[in-house]
RNA sequence: GUGGGUGUAGCUCAGUUUGGUUAGAGCGCCAGGUUGUGGCCCUGGAGGCCGUGGGUUCAAGUCCCAUUACCCACC
């Protein structure tokens, strides 16, 4: 079977001493030097931020919601505009997640069957059905670079019974979007390796998965309470039943550990919540660790957050200010804390990708943990 | 000056009628949490001569007297 598109994912340079590569993906609407990673924009827009702020801070690709667009404001309506691409003004590459964590996370608004997911909208109660079928059409009329398949993400912790169950319905809507996507439209679609956090069924939903032969693959149903040792464990069990020469994607991930961790692992894409949302409830990322700009310490501090950051933020304004900001949650706030957190991910996956190149990442992920124990000692 | 009302946490106030464990709430403040997004939310913590003085009582934020500050109305 021929590659999808050809050239889709290069590896220019692997590590030496580990999984790490780093890559370069390429889609209709751009390239995307790997690792990276991707801000997410779930109704068509990174909370806070424009496109411009997008692109300074270092994003080459954002993540939208095929659920949340679908309900709102309708495919109709992004097509009306030509696609997402052009709706959202961001002329970059996008990734949609199909509405399976929605599936997990919205579980109180949901009926699963094997035919599909009955959702109820949370905007007016009425019932929407999801198949995987329709989730790859909808993801294509979007427009958009990168879709993903239906999938189910089971709680933590399942038992063994539960996860083989969720794991067969996986399996049959992954299969079922492989064959309703069509790959000349350019988009890939990537599918969804589940299977919990017993050995045995997360390398069975690698092998499952890697044998439709999708373009990419994603890591699916972690982050939801595991300790980090199993997480790595689940990573490492999957990437050795995956085939390397495709991109890996870890959705939901993650905290800065995750991602350095993951990269290690010869992981490619994250997504996470985590730097713009705690950006707006106040908790800043820095070289030297997490800090609450909100703490009475931050009161008359004239540093910027991270005095190595380059970001707009970092650049002009003083802690003091952003604190202040922050208290009296002025708007301006969102957007300024926001464009730091994302700068400093992207940045992250960034000089880890230069490392890489370099043939040096144990000696940046060394560096990057000797900094944060030093932050750590400072700050107590 | 006369009459009335109000003084309880930084702020806004419950609790006083019918006295009874360690005086509460919301907000604010302080500090944690947040993993395929609602800016939300969750969890802890600090902080009170209950205006002041006296009295009644086994027991007073609560009842009585005085006093003081502020508010309103009328002179």
């Amino acid at each position: 079977m021929p590659d999808f598109p050809p050239n889709f994912f290069a590896i220019e340079k692997s590590d030496p001493l580990c999984p790490a590569r780093a890559g370069l993906i390429k889609t209709p609407h751009g390239l995307i030097p790997t690792p990276t990673f991707m801000a997410v924009g779930t109704r068509g827009s990174v909370k806070a931020v424009g496109p411009d702020d997008l692109t300074r801070a270092g994003s080459r690709i954002v993540l939208a919601n095929t659920y949340h667009l679908y309900l709102r404001p309708g495919l109709e309506v992004i097509q009306l505009f030509g696609g997402l691409h052009k709706f959202m003004g961001w002329p970059g590459p996008i990734l949609t997640d199909s509405g399976g964590y929605q599936v997990f996370s919205l579980s109180a608004i949901r009926e699963i069957s094997e035919a599909g997911v009955m959702f109820r909208s949370p905007y007016d109660g009425s019932k929407t059905f999801f198949t995987p079928e329709l989730v790859v059409e909808a993801q294509t009329a979007l427009g958009v670079d990168i879709m993903m398949s239906l999938d189910e993400c089971p709680p933590y912790p399942s038992s063994l019974a539960a996860i083989e169950k969720s794991l067969d319905l996986t399996m049959n809507w992954a299969a079922r979007g492989r064959a309703t996507w069509n790959p000349r439209q350019g988009q890939a679609l990537f599918g969804i390796v589940q299977g919990g956090f017993y050995p045995a069924t997360r390398a069975q939903a690698a092998q499952r998965i890697a044998a439709l032969n999708f373009p990419g693959h994603a890591l699916g149903g972690l982050a939801l309470g595991e300790p980090l040792a199993e997480r790595l464990d689940a990573i490492e069990i999957a990437r050795a039943e995956l085939p390397p020469e495709k991109p890996l994607y870890l959705m939901g991930l993650g905290t800065p550990e995750d991602l350095v961790e993951g990269i290690k692992r010869g992981a490619d894409l994250f997504d996470c919540v985590l730097p713009t949302r705690n950006a707006r409830n106040g908790q800043l990322f820095t070289r030297r660790g997490r800090l609450n700009i909100l703490n009475a310490r931050h009161r008359t501090d004239s540093r910027p957050l991270d005095p190595d950051c380059q970001c707009q933020t970092c650049q002009t304004f003083s802690r003091a200010y952003l604190r202040h900001l922050c208290q009296n949650r002025e708007p301006l706030f969102l957007r300024l804390a926001t464009i730091h957190n994302l700068s400093y991910y992207l940045e992250l996956t960034k000089t880890a990708r230069e490392a890489i190149l370099r043939g040096a990442f144990a000696e940046f992920a060394k560096n990057f943990y000797a900094l944060r124990a030093a932050g750590e000692s400072e700050d107590s």
